[in-house]
RNA sequence: CGGGGUGUAGCGCAGUUGGUAGCGCACCGCGUUUGGGACGCGGGGGUCGUAGGUUCGAAUCCUAUCACCCCGACCA
């Protein structure tokens, strides 16, 4: 039975997204097309990813820091393609204190070149090397069209900037962020499982040498680019002049990365575990991970389950993030859909019935209804949601890992490519050229999602001109 | 930027041939309720998106304008 306010997934898979966000309370449009409010529920849900980004940033070597929200126009306009690539989506500022500023400025879509700019003034010798820097802000980019989290026009993100003194340094920056922070935290906290691998040149970031990406399936089949991280090579460098002096007194371009992931992660979240129920969390990233409904009639009874409530989670501060729901204006089964709405992954009930038997009811998230509810002893509850805990973590990767699975095809030639991509990820031996690529995009709205890390030793035919090669593409479309 | 749609109470909507604004939910009060979205009674709340015009009189007709939403081309 679906939900009042929430549109089945099967009936319109984009109106059930919408619905999830506006019934979870995660986030609400504001005045300003394009920008959303960030609802207390959706902001701690960012604020759980973002100490887990923040965490392993910073175990891997980087400090923060913070660049400004204006960027003078002409630093945008010094390396050519990232101008480009950025132009039609930055928003200037022209005006200020009541008159004509002699030069606009643009507010960040990104800030490779500010910080490209400072690291020239920071930047002498090799021994000021790797600067290793990440940064949490907000950017903007108008775009067209705006969904709340998957595009906004202003969004929260976190932009790492590097410089090294060669390109393996660099290139080793590129990837370790890609596997160590990003797919870790997407895969292990959010329980996203992605693909990992090269966007192509088609793809690829404007400006940078390369671009990977991790791509994670949504329920629908389509694919949501969850971060992407760059190798720069040279490029800002020398738009910048970011130079060092070698030991042997050589001057020498700095190579430099950066890389990002934003609020578009809930979107991600929401799209790959959530039912129409409502909202589905995995436990590392849910505000509140057990909620306790008390069960009383009498104010008698109220003291006694009230009582036991206080014991039974004595011991729970510090271990989960918890919440008992003692509102006594509401029913019970008000309450149980609310967080059920909210994707809480366990409640837990206590009423009279439960104290004399001396049991609790609990219920799973992940599994909606009677199927997922169990009269658990009240002795040994704590541990019993600890491992419920991470059983549901588990669980909702494994069912994430199996759909992408199940939802992952190969294709003999185009034909039957133009029938799997409209069910899932495929994936082929691709020797095509960027023109095959817009070709393809526009008779399919598939694009290449990645060139995954994991490349056969073998060659196949390309599905699309038949020659045989050894690249593997992964095609989806997108979001 | 093209196509479509909507602006009336916090939210969702109704409003007939133009006659001075109503319903549901939410909210407030009182009482009864609480093991899957409780109920009764009473109550508060509106420049009808904005600006002009037609008219004795406009939510309603006309013009302009603004905003937002949805669908397409571009994108973290």
């Amino acid at each position: 039975m679906a939900k009042a306010g929430i549109t089945a997934r099967d009936k319109d898979y984009s109106q059930w997204y919408l619905d999830i966000v506006d019934q979870a309370e995660l986030s609400e449009n504001s005045g300003v097309r394009g920008c959303m409010v960030i609802k207390p529920h959706g902001y701690a849900i960012w604020e759980l990813i973002r100490d887990a980004l923040d965490q392993r940033i910073k175990e891997t070597g980087h400090v923060n820091a913070y660049f400004p929200l204006l960027i003078p126009k002409s630093y945008l306009m010094k390396e050519a393609e990232h101008v480009e690539g950025f132009a039609p989506e930055v928003a200037e500022v022209t005006r200020a204190g009541g008159e004509e500023l002699a030069e606009p400025l643009v507010i960040r879509p990104t800030s490779e070149t500010i910080i490209g700019a400072t690291y020239a003034k920071w930047i002498r010798s090799w021994r000021d090397l790797p600067v290793l820097i990440n940064q949490w802000a907000n950017v903007m980019r108008w775009e067209m069209r705006t969904r709340p989290f998957l595009r906004t026009a202003e969004f929260l993100w976190q932009e790492g900037h590097t410089a090294h003194a060669t390109e393996g340094e660099a290139e080793r920056e590129t990837l370790m962020i890609l596997h160590d922070v990003y797919a870790d935290v997407v895969e292990n906290v959010m329980a996203v499982p992605v693909y990992r691998g090269l966007k192509t040149e088609r793809e690829r970031f404007a400006g940078a040498l390369r671009t990977y990406s991790i791509e994670a399936m949504m329920q629908d089949g389509k694919a949501l680019q969850a971060g992407t991280s760059h190798n720069l090579g040279q490029n800002f460098a020398h738009s910048f002049e970011i130079k060092y002096q070698t030991a042997d007194n050589r001057e020498e371009y700095c190579w430099t990365t950066s890389w990002g992931v934003s609020t578009r992660l809930i979107g991600a979240l929401i799209m790959a575990h959530s039912d129409d129920d409502g909202l589905v969390l995995p436990p590392r990233v849910a505000p509140i991970q057990v909620v306790v409904v008390p069960i009383f009639k009498t104010d008698e009874e109220r003291r006694a389950v009230m009582d036991a409530v206080s014991q039974l989670t004595a011991d729970w501060k510090g271990r989960f993030r918890f919440k008992i729901d003692d509102r006594d204006n509401l029913s019970m089964g008000f309450k149980a859909n609310e967080w059920e709405v909210k994707g809480v992954p366990i409640r837990v009930e206590i009423g009279p019935k439960d104290l004399q038997k001396g049991t609790a009811a609990v219920s799973r998230r992940d599994r909606p209804g009677r199927e997922g509810k169990a009269f658990v002893e009240q002795t040994g509850l704590t541990e019993h949601i600890a491992s419920l805990l991470d059983e549901i973590q588990q669980t909702l990767y494994d069912r994430a890992l199996r759909f992408q699975r199940e939802h992952t095809y190969d294709a003999v030639d185009y034909d039957d490519f133009k029938q799997k991509v409209e069910q899932g990820f495929v994936r082929v031996y691709f020797d095509g050229t960027g023109e095959d690529e817009d070709r393809i995009k526009a008779e399919t709205k598939a694009t290449v999602r990645v060139l995954p890390f994991e490349q056969p030793k073998q060659e196949g035919r390309c599905f699309l001109t038949g020659r045989m090669t050894k690249r593997l593409a992964v095609f989806a479309r997108s979001y």
